[in-house]
DNA sequence: CTGCCTGACTCTCCTTTGGCGTTT
DNA sequence: AAAACGCCTTTGGAGAGTCAGGCA
């Protein structure tokens, strides 16, 4: 069950592992991954098998790209503990899934029937009307239960050595993983106890034999069918994260190799005594796609030998399991324990309502009201065996679980040192050691517990509370870490120490404090963080070295060594004082609006009541500037820090003023705030007129284009066609843009030469001729060589750009951003300046509104225009493009006329000229500047500067 | 076997007042 | 021209935790 339990746990973090490669030595055979880097398996032979289990030095060595020095690797550990934290839950739902089969009615009936009536009339007999005394009750109560278990454990059920869970180590049940050629074999073992429902309880009740761990559920159950509340009470033996130290006498010796080898035949029964093993065959039924194993007498010499079969060492045909009897007595191996003797990990407790308390009953042995007696761990004092013992049963968390299914951890009541030992390993500190293990496991703990509190658990809480107060002192130096009442001043941190110093007693000399008497001290400006500050005349109560954590913290404390070492010493310390020592720090007051500031010029406002008497705190972003320009005295307030390469930098929050100017600040800054966001809301709109303006006039321009090549290509008009592109803007839409106007925002728009002001001029209708041309998408690389692209680049801009406009949807009927009605030319990768391209879209405007008899030679001056490849020359175009609007006209000639006198390198950055761009055919340069995106990389902002540049030009014309 | 110590690595806590280019 | 803004970028060392291995 473990194991089986133990798979889920390490699939589900597979991807944790390092996969390791393995030597497959002149075989074809696929390689087979060992997830848990511990065993590698050498193919020798199609039909055999050998598996060598690494020393963990040998590892070391191998392996030291992954980690020098410690055993493994940091990702392994971390596997390791996952593993062991989905295997804890595992067997806590297994335990409340057995916990649930206890309450089956027929088996409860069952149970009642075979409970021999006179032990049923001693629980009977016990009641408040025939015993009035509680005291006799409970020991009436216990004597009761007490031979119930007796019979249970003597009489009735008798226990099999085998089928109970037992811990194992996370090295075996790797082993057996890699081992089981799928999970049939897993599961399927001859040692486990399948224990499938109720009825399979009810069988072993019958056969009067089952495992352990059986036998104690059966007696919970009985006792529920005693109408006694009655809880199953388990120890999770989930595989534990720590290499175990079996791993460590693995390495080198032969018996140590051999005891590695015994296991890992998973053979033999787990508590089965094993000496008279022999070697053996084992017939491995087809590892995904491996072959199947031997064993012969070869690998058995170089056992002898005490040669380790290696990688990369020929040994075909070798299997060998264990070592068999060697001339020399072999060390004593680690013995399974007694399930019928030994502690077990199912046990029952009974609730005495007499009593208003928990016993503990082990229905194995038929211990009674013992709670030491559950505990594994073998005690100093107890001198059993001399013998090893396997660590089958380790106590980590014990769960009760009552009848309604909800549980509790009572690991307290029956772990010797649990405050010393169980309670650490558990999870150590909750701040840092165990990596959150302590959380994880009040999470499990959370979810298991009832969500409403009965008074017996309270009761229980003080209980187990008393258990760790009367624990004692700790043996042993470890035990004394992070104890919660006592301490050893070696354990004391840089800034503890204990005050009063009131020995409690000695371990091996050191004395021992109480940890209540600790105390934690802080540095004088530390304590000023606090808003707090050093009484005077106070000493301190600890000298430590002074640490720089920043750069000019160390300067200062370079400059006070050397200083030092001219004088005595070389070290600066600084003094700590305890909290008992320091006082409110008082500020001093605010006098006739003045704040009072630091050598910083600001104010220290750790905490609230370092705000001086007299004054308030306005936390808002910017109210300095208000402030400032009202003409109030104030001091921006420091917070707190922030650390940056070494230097501390102060977050500060609003500032520090009087508190009769308040009112009037605030005020200000609130009225200040709406303003700037109104601009920020009309600068908003702004930006998104613009967008669209560029977007209408990419697509004008497009237009024009397409029409200039289809006629130069074809001499077929570009109307004739019937494709359209059509911008559809919905309502609130439309108001904005009709109400921009009248804000006054876009007052330039009213300008000659600037158009599209309103909704109309954006609805218009533009009819693109059908495309000819299936662009293949190689092709379409050519077309970034040209200008083009370069406007087809713009457009995408604008309409992917960041800002969504709702509402608006660009019907289409073309691909609008398509490059499939890209011209001939550009594709066929001539150089088409824009300006030939601008000129033809003016030519095409005309057209539009011409008739088709100008078309053709239209079409001729296009085609000339587009082997004119230099950027400069604009000349003949200016002939052609005859406008209606004359205004419109002189603008644009204007435009490109000032661009003419000085060279295009010169011009300012696209960036600068972005928002000028829309109208810019209408208006002279304005100067505004725009910000480029910040994310923009510099290829990019190169792209754009063309995109931008010829943008300009064409609209220029 | 247990516990202590050591070494190697990892993790966490503590620290506590700029500089510079661009924009307004 | 000066002031204000905003971006830059996430330190590093001490101490403690963790683990394996060696030793008593």
């Amino acid at each position: 069950m473990s194991t089986g339990d133990a798979q889920d746990a390490n699939s589900s973090s597979e991807e944790d592992f390092d996969w390791e490669e393995v030597d497959v030595p002149g075989q074809q055979e696929p390689e087979l991954p060992q997830p848990y880097g511990e065993l590698e398996v050498q193919l020798e032979a199609p039909k055999n098998i050998e598996i060598t289990l690494p020393s963990a030095r040998a590892k070391k060595g191998e392996g030291s790209k992954r980690q020098a020095g410690t055993g493994i690797s940091h990702a392994e550990r971390m596997t390791r503990v996952t593993c062991h934290k989905i295997h804890t839950v595992c067997m806590l739902a297994n335990a409340r899934v057995r916990n649930k089969w206890l309450n089956d009615e027929t088996l409860q009936a069952r149970l009642l029937s075979l409970v021999p009536m006179s032990l049923q009339d001693n629980l009977a007999i016990i009641h408040k009307s025939r015993v009035p005394e509680r005291a006799k009750r409970g020991r009436m109560f216990e004597s009761a239960v007490g031979r119930i278990a007796t019979w249970w454990a003597e009489t009735y059920f008798s226990v099999d050595r085998t089928g109970h869970i037992v811990n194992r180590t996370y090295e075996d049940v790797a082993r057996e993983m890699a081992e089981a050629g799928n999970d049939e074999e897993l599961y399927n073992r001859d040692d486990m106890e399948m224990i499938r429902s109720p009825k399979s309880l009810m069988k072993h009740l019958l056969m009067r034999r089952g495992s352990r761990d059986t036998s104690s559920q059966l007696f919970t159950a009985l006792c529920r069918a005693l109408d006694i509340p009655t809880r199953l009470v388990v120890s999770l033996q989930s595989v534990p994260w720590k290499t175990s130290s079996d791993k460590k006498k693995a390495p080198k010796k032969p018996s140590a190799k051999g005891k590695s080898k015994e296991k890992a035949t998973n053979i033999e029964d787990e508590s089965e005594d094993d000496e008279d093993m022999e070697p053996v065959d084992i017939p491995i039924p087809d590892i995904k796609g491996k072959g199947k194993a031997k064993a012969t007498d070869e690998d058995e010499d170089a056992m002898k030998n005490n040669i380790k079969p290696r990688k990369g060492m020929s040994k075909p045909h070798v299997v060998k399991l264990r070592k068999s009897k060697s001339q020399q007595p072999r060390p004593p191996k680690p013995q399974a324990s007694d399930p019928t003797t030994s502690p077990p990990v199912f046990w029952t407790e009974v609730f005495s309502r007499a009593d208003s308390m928990w016993i503990a009953i082990d229905p194995i042995r038929g211990i009674i009201g013992k709670r030491q007696v559950f505990d594994p761990t073998p005690s100093s004092t107890s001198g059993q065996s001399k013998l090893p013992r396997r660590r089958d049963n380790i106590m980590l968390y014990v769960i009760a679980l009552e009848e309604d299914g909800y549980g509790r951890d009572v690991t307290a009541r029956y772990a010797r040192d649990y405050t010393a030992k169980v309670a650490k390993v558990q999870g150590a500190r909750a701040s840092s050691g165990g990596r959150g293990r302590r959380e994880w496991w009040e999470r499990v703990i959370q979810v298991i517990t009832r969500p409403y509190r009965l008074q017996r658990d309270d009761l229980e809480d003080d209980e187990l509370r008393n258990h760790q107060l009367t624990e004692g002192m700790p043996t042993t130096l470890a035990g004394f870490k992070d104890h919660p009442l006592y301490v050893l001043s070696r354990h004391l941190k840089r800034d503890e120490v204990v005050d009063p110093p009131v020995e409690l007693g000695k371990f091996r000399g050191d004395p021992v404090y109480a940890r209540s008497s600790v105390v934690s001290l802080k540095t004088a400006e530390n304590w000023m963080r606090q808003g707090r500050v050093i009484r005077e005349g106070c000493q301190p109560m600890k000298m430590v070295k002074q640490r720089a954590m920043t750069i000019a913290k160390q300067r200062e404390i370079e400059v006070a060594m050397e200083r030092g070492h001219n004088g005595e010493e070389g070290e600066v310390l600084q003094g700590l004082y305890a909290r008992n020592q320091t006082d409110l720090y008082k500020p001093p007051p605010i006098e006739n609006g003045k704040v009072p500031k630091n050598d910083f010029g600001n104010i220290d406002l750790y905490v609230p009541s370092m705000l001086p008497p007299g004054g308030v705190h306005i936390p808002f972003k910017g109210v300095a500037k208000i402030a400032r320009k009202l003409g109030f005295d104030f001091a921006e307030a420091v917070t707190g820090f922030e650390f940056r390469k070494r230097r501390a930098v102060p977050l500060i929050e609003g500032i520090v003023v009087s508190a009769e100017n308040e009112a009037v600040i605030v005020e200000a800054f609130l009225a200040a705030e709406g303003d700037a966001e109104e601009k920020a809301k009309a600068k908003r709109l702004d930006q998104v007129h613009k967008r669209w303006v560029r977007l209408v006039q990419g697509l004008r321009i497009r237009q024009r284009l397409q029409a200039q090549y289809v006629d130069a290509d074809n001499g077929i008009g570009g109307e004739s066609a019937g494709t359209s592109i059509q911008v559809t803007i919905d309502q609130p839409q439309v108001r904005n843009l009709q109400r921009l106007p009248e804000r006054g925002v876009y007052k330039g728009m009213k300008q000659p030469g600037g158009f599209l002001i309103t909704a109309d001029d954006v609805v218009e209708q533009h009819h693109l001729p059908k495309s000819r041309h299936r662009a293949d998408p190689v092709q379409v690389d050519h077309v970034q060589e040209t200008n083009g692209r370069a406007i087809l680049m713009s457009e995408s801009e604008v309409v992917s750009s960041e800002e969504p406009v709702p509402g608006v949807q660009l019907e289409d009927t073309v691909d609008v951003m398509g490059v499939d009605d890209l011209p001939n030319e550009s594709r066929s990768g001539v150089p088409i300046t824009m300006q030939a391209l601008a000129e033809a879209a003016h030519a095409h405007k005309d057209i539009s509104h011409a008739g088709p008899e100008e078309l053709s030679s239209r079409a001729a001056v296009a085609t000339v225009a587009s082997g004119v490849s230099t950027p400069g020359s604009s000349a003949p175009t200016k002939k052609v493009s005859t406008r209606t609007a004359r205004g419109k006209r002189k603008r644009a000639s204007e435009g490109s006329d000032a661009e003419s006198d000085k060279p295009k390198e010169d011009e300012p950055t696209p960036r600068k000229r972005r928002g000028e761009a829309a109208p810019a055919a209408a208006t002279p340069p304005s100067g505004r500047v725009l910000r480029p995106r910040a994310s923009k990389t510099a290829s990019q902002l190169k792209e754009g500067k063309g995109i931008e540049l010829a943008y300009r030009r064409a609209v220029a014309e």
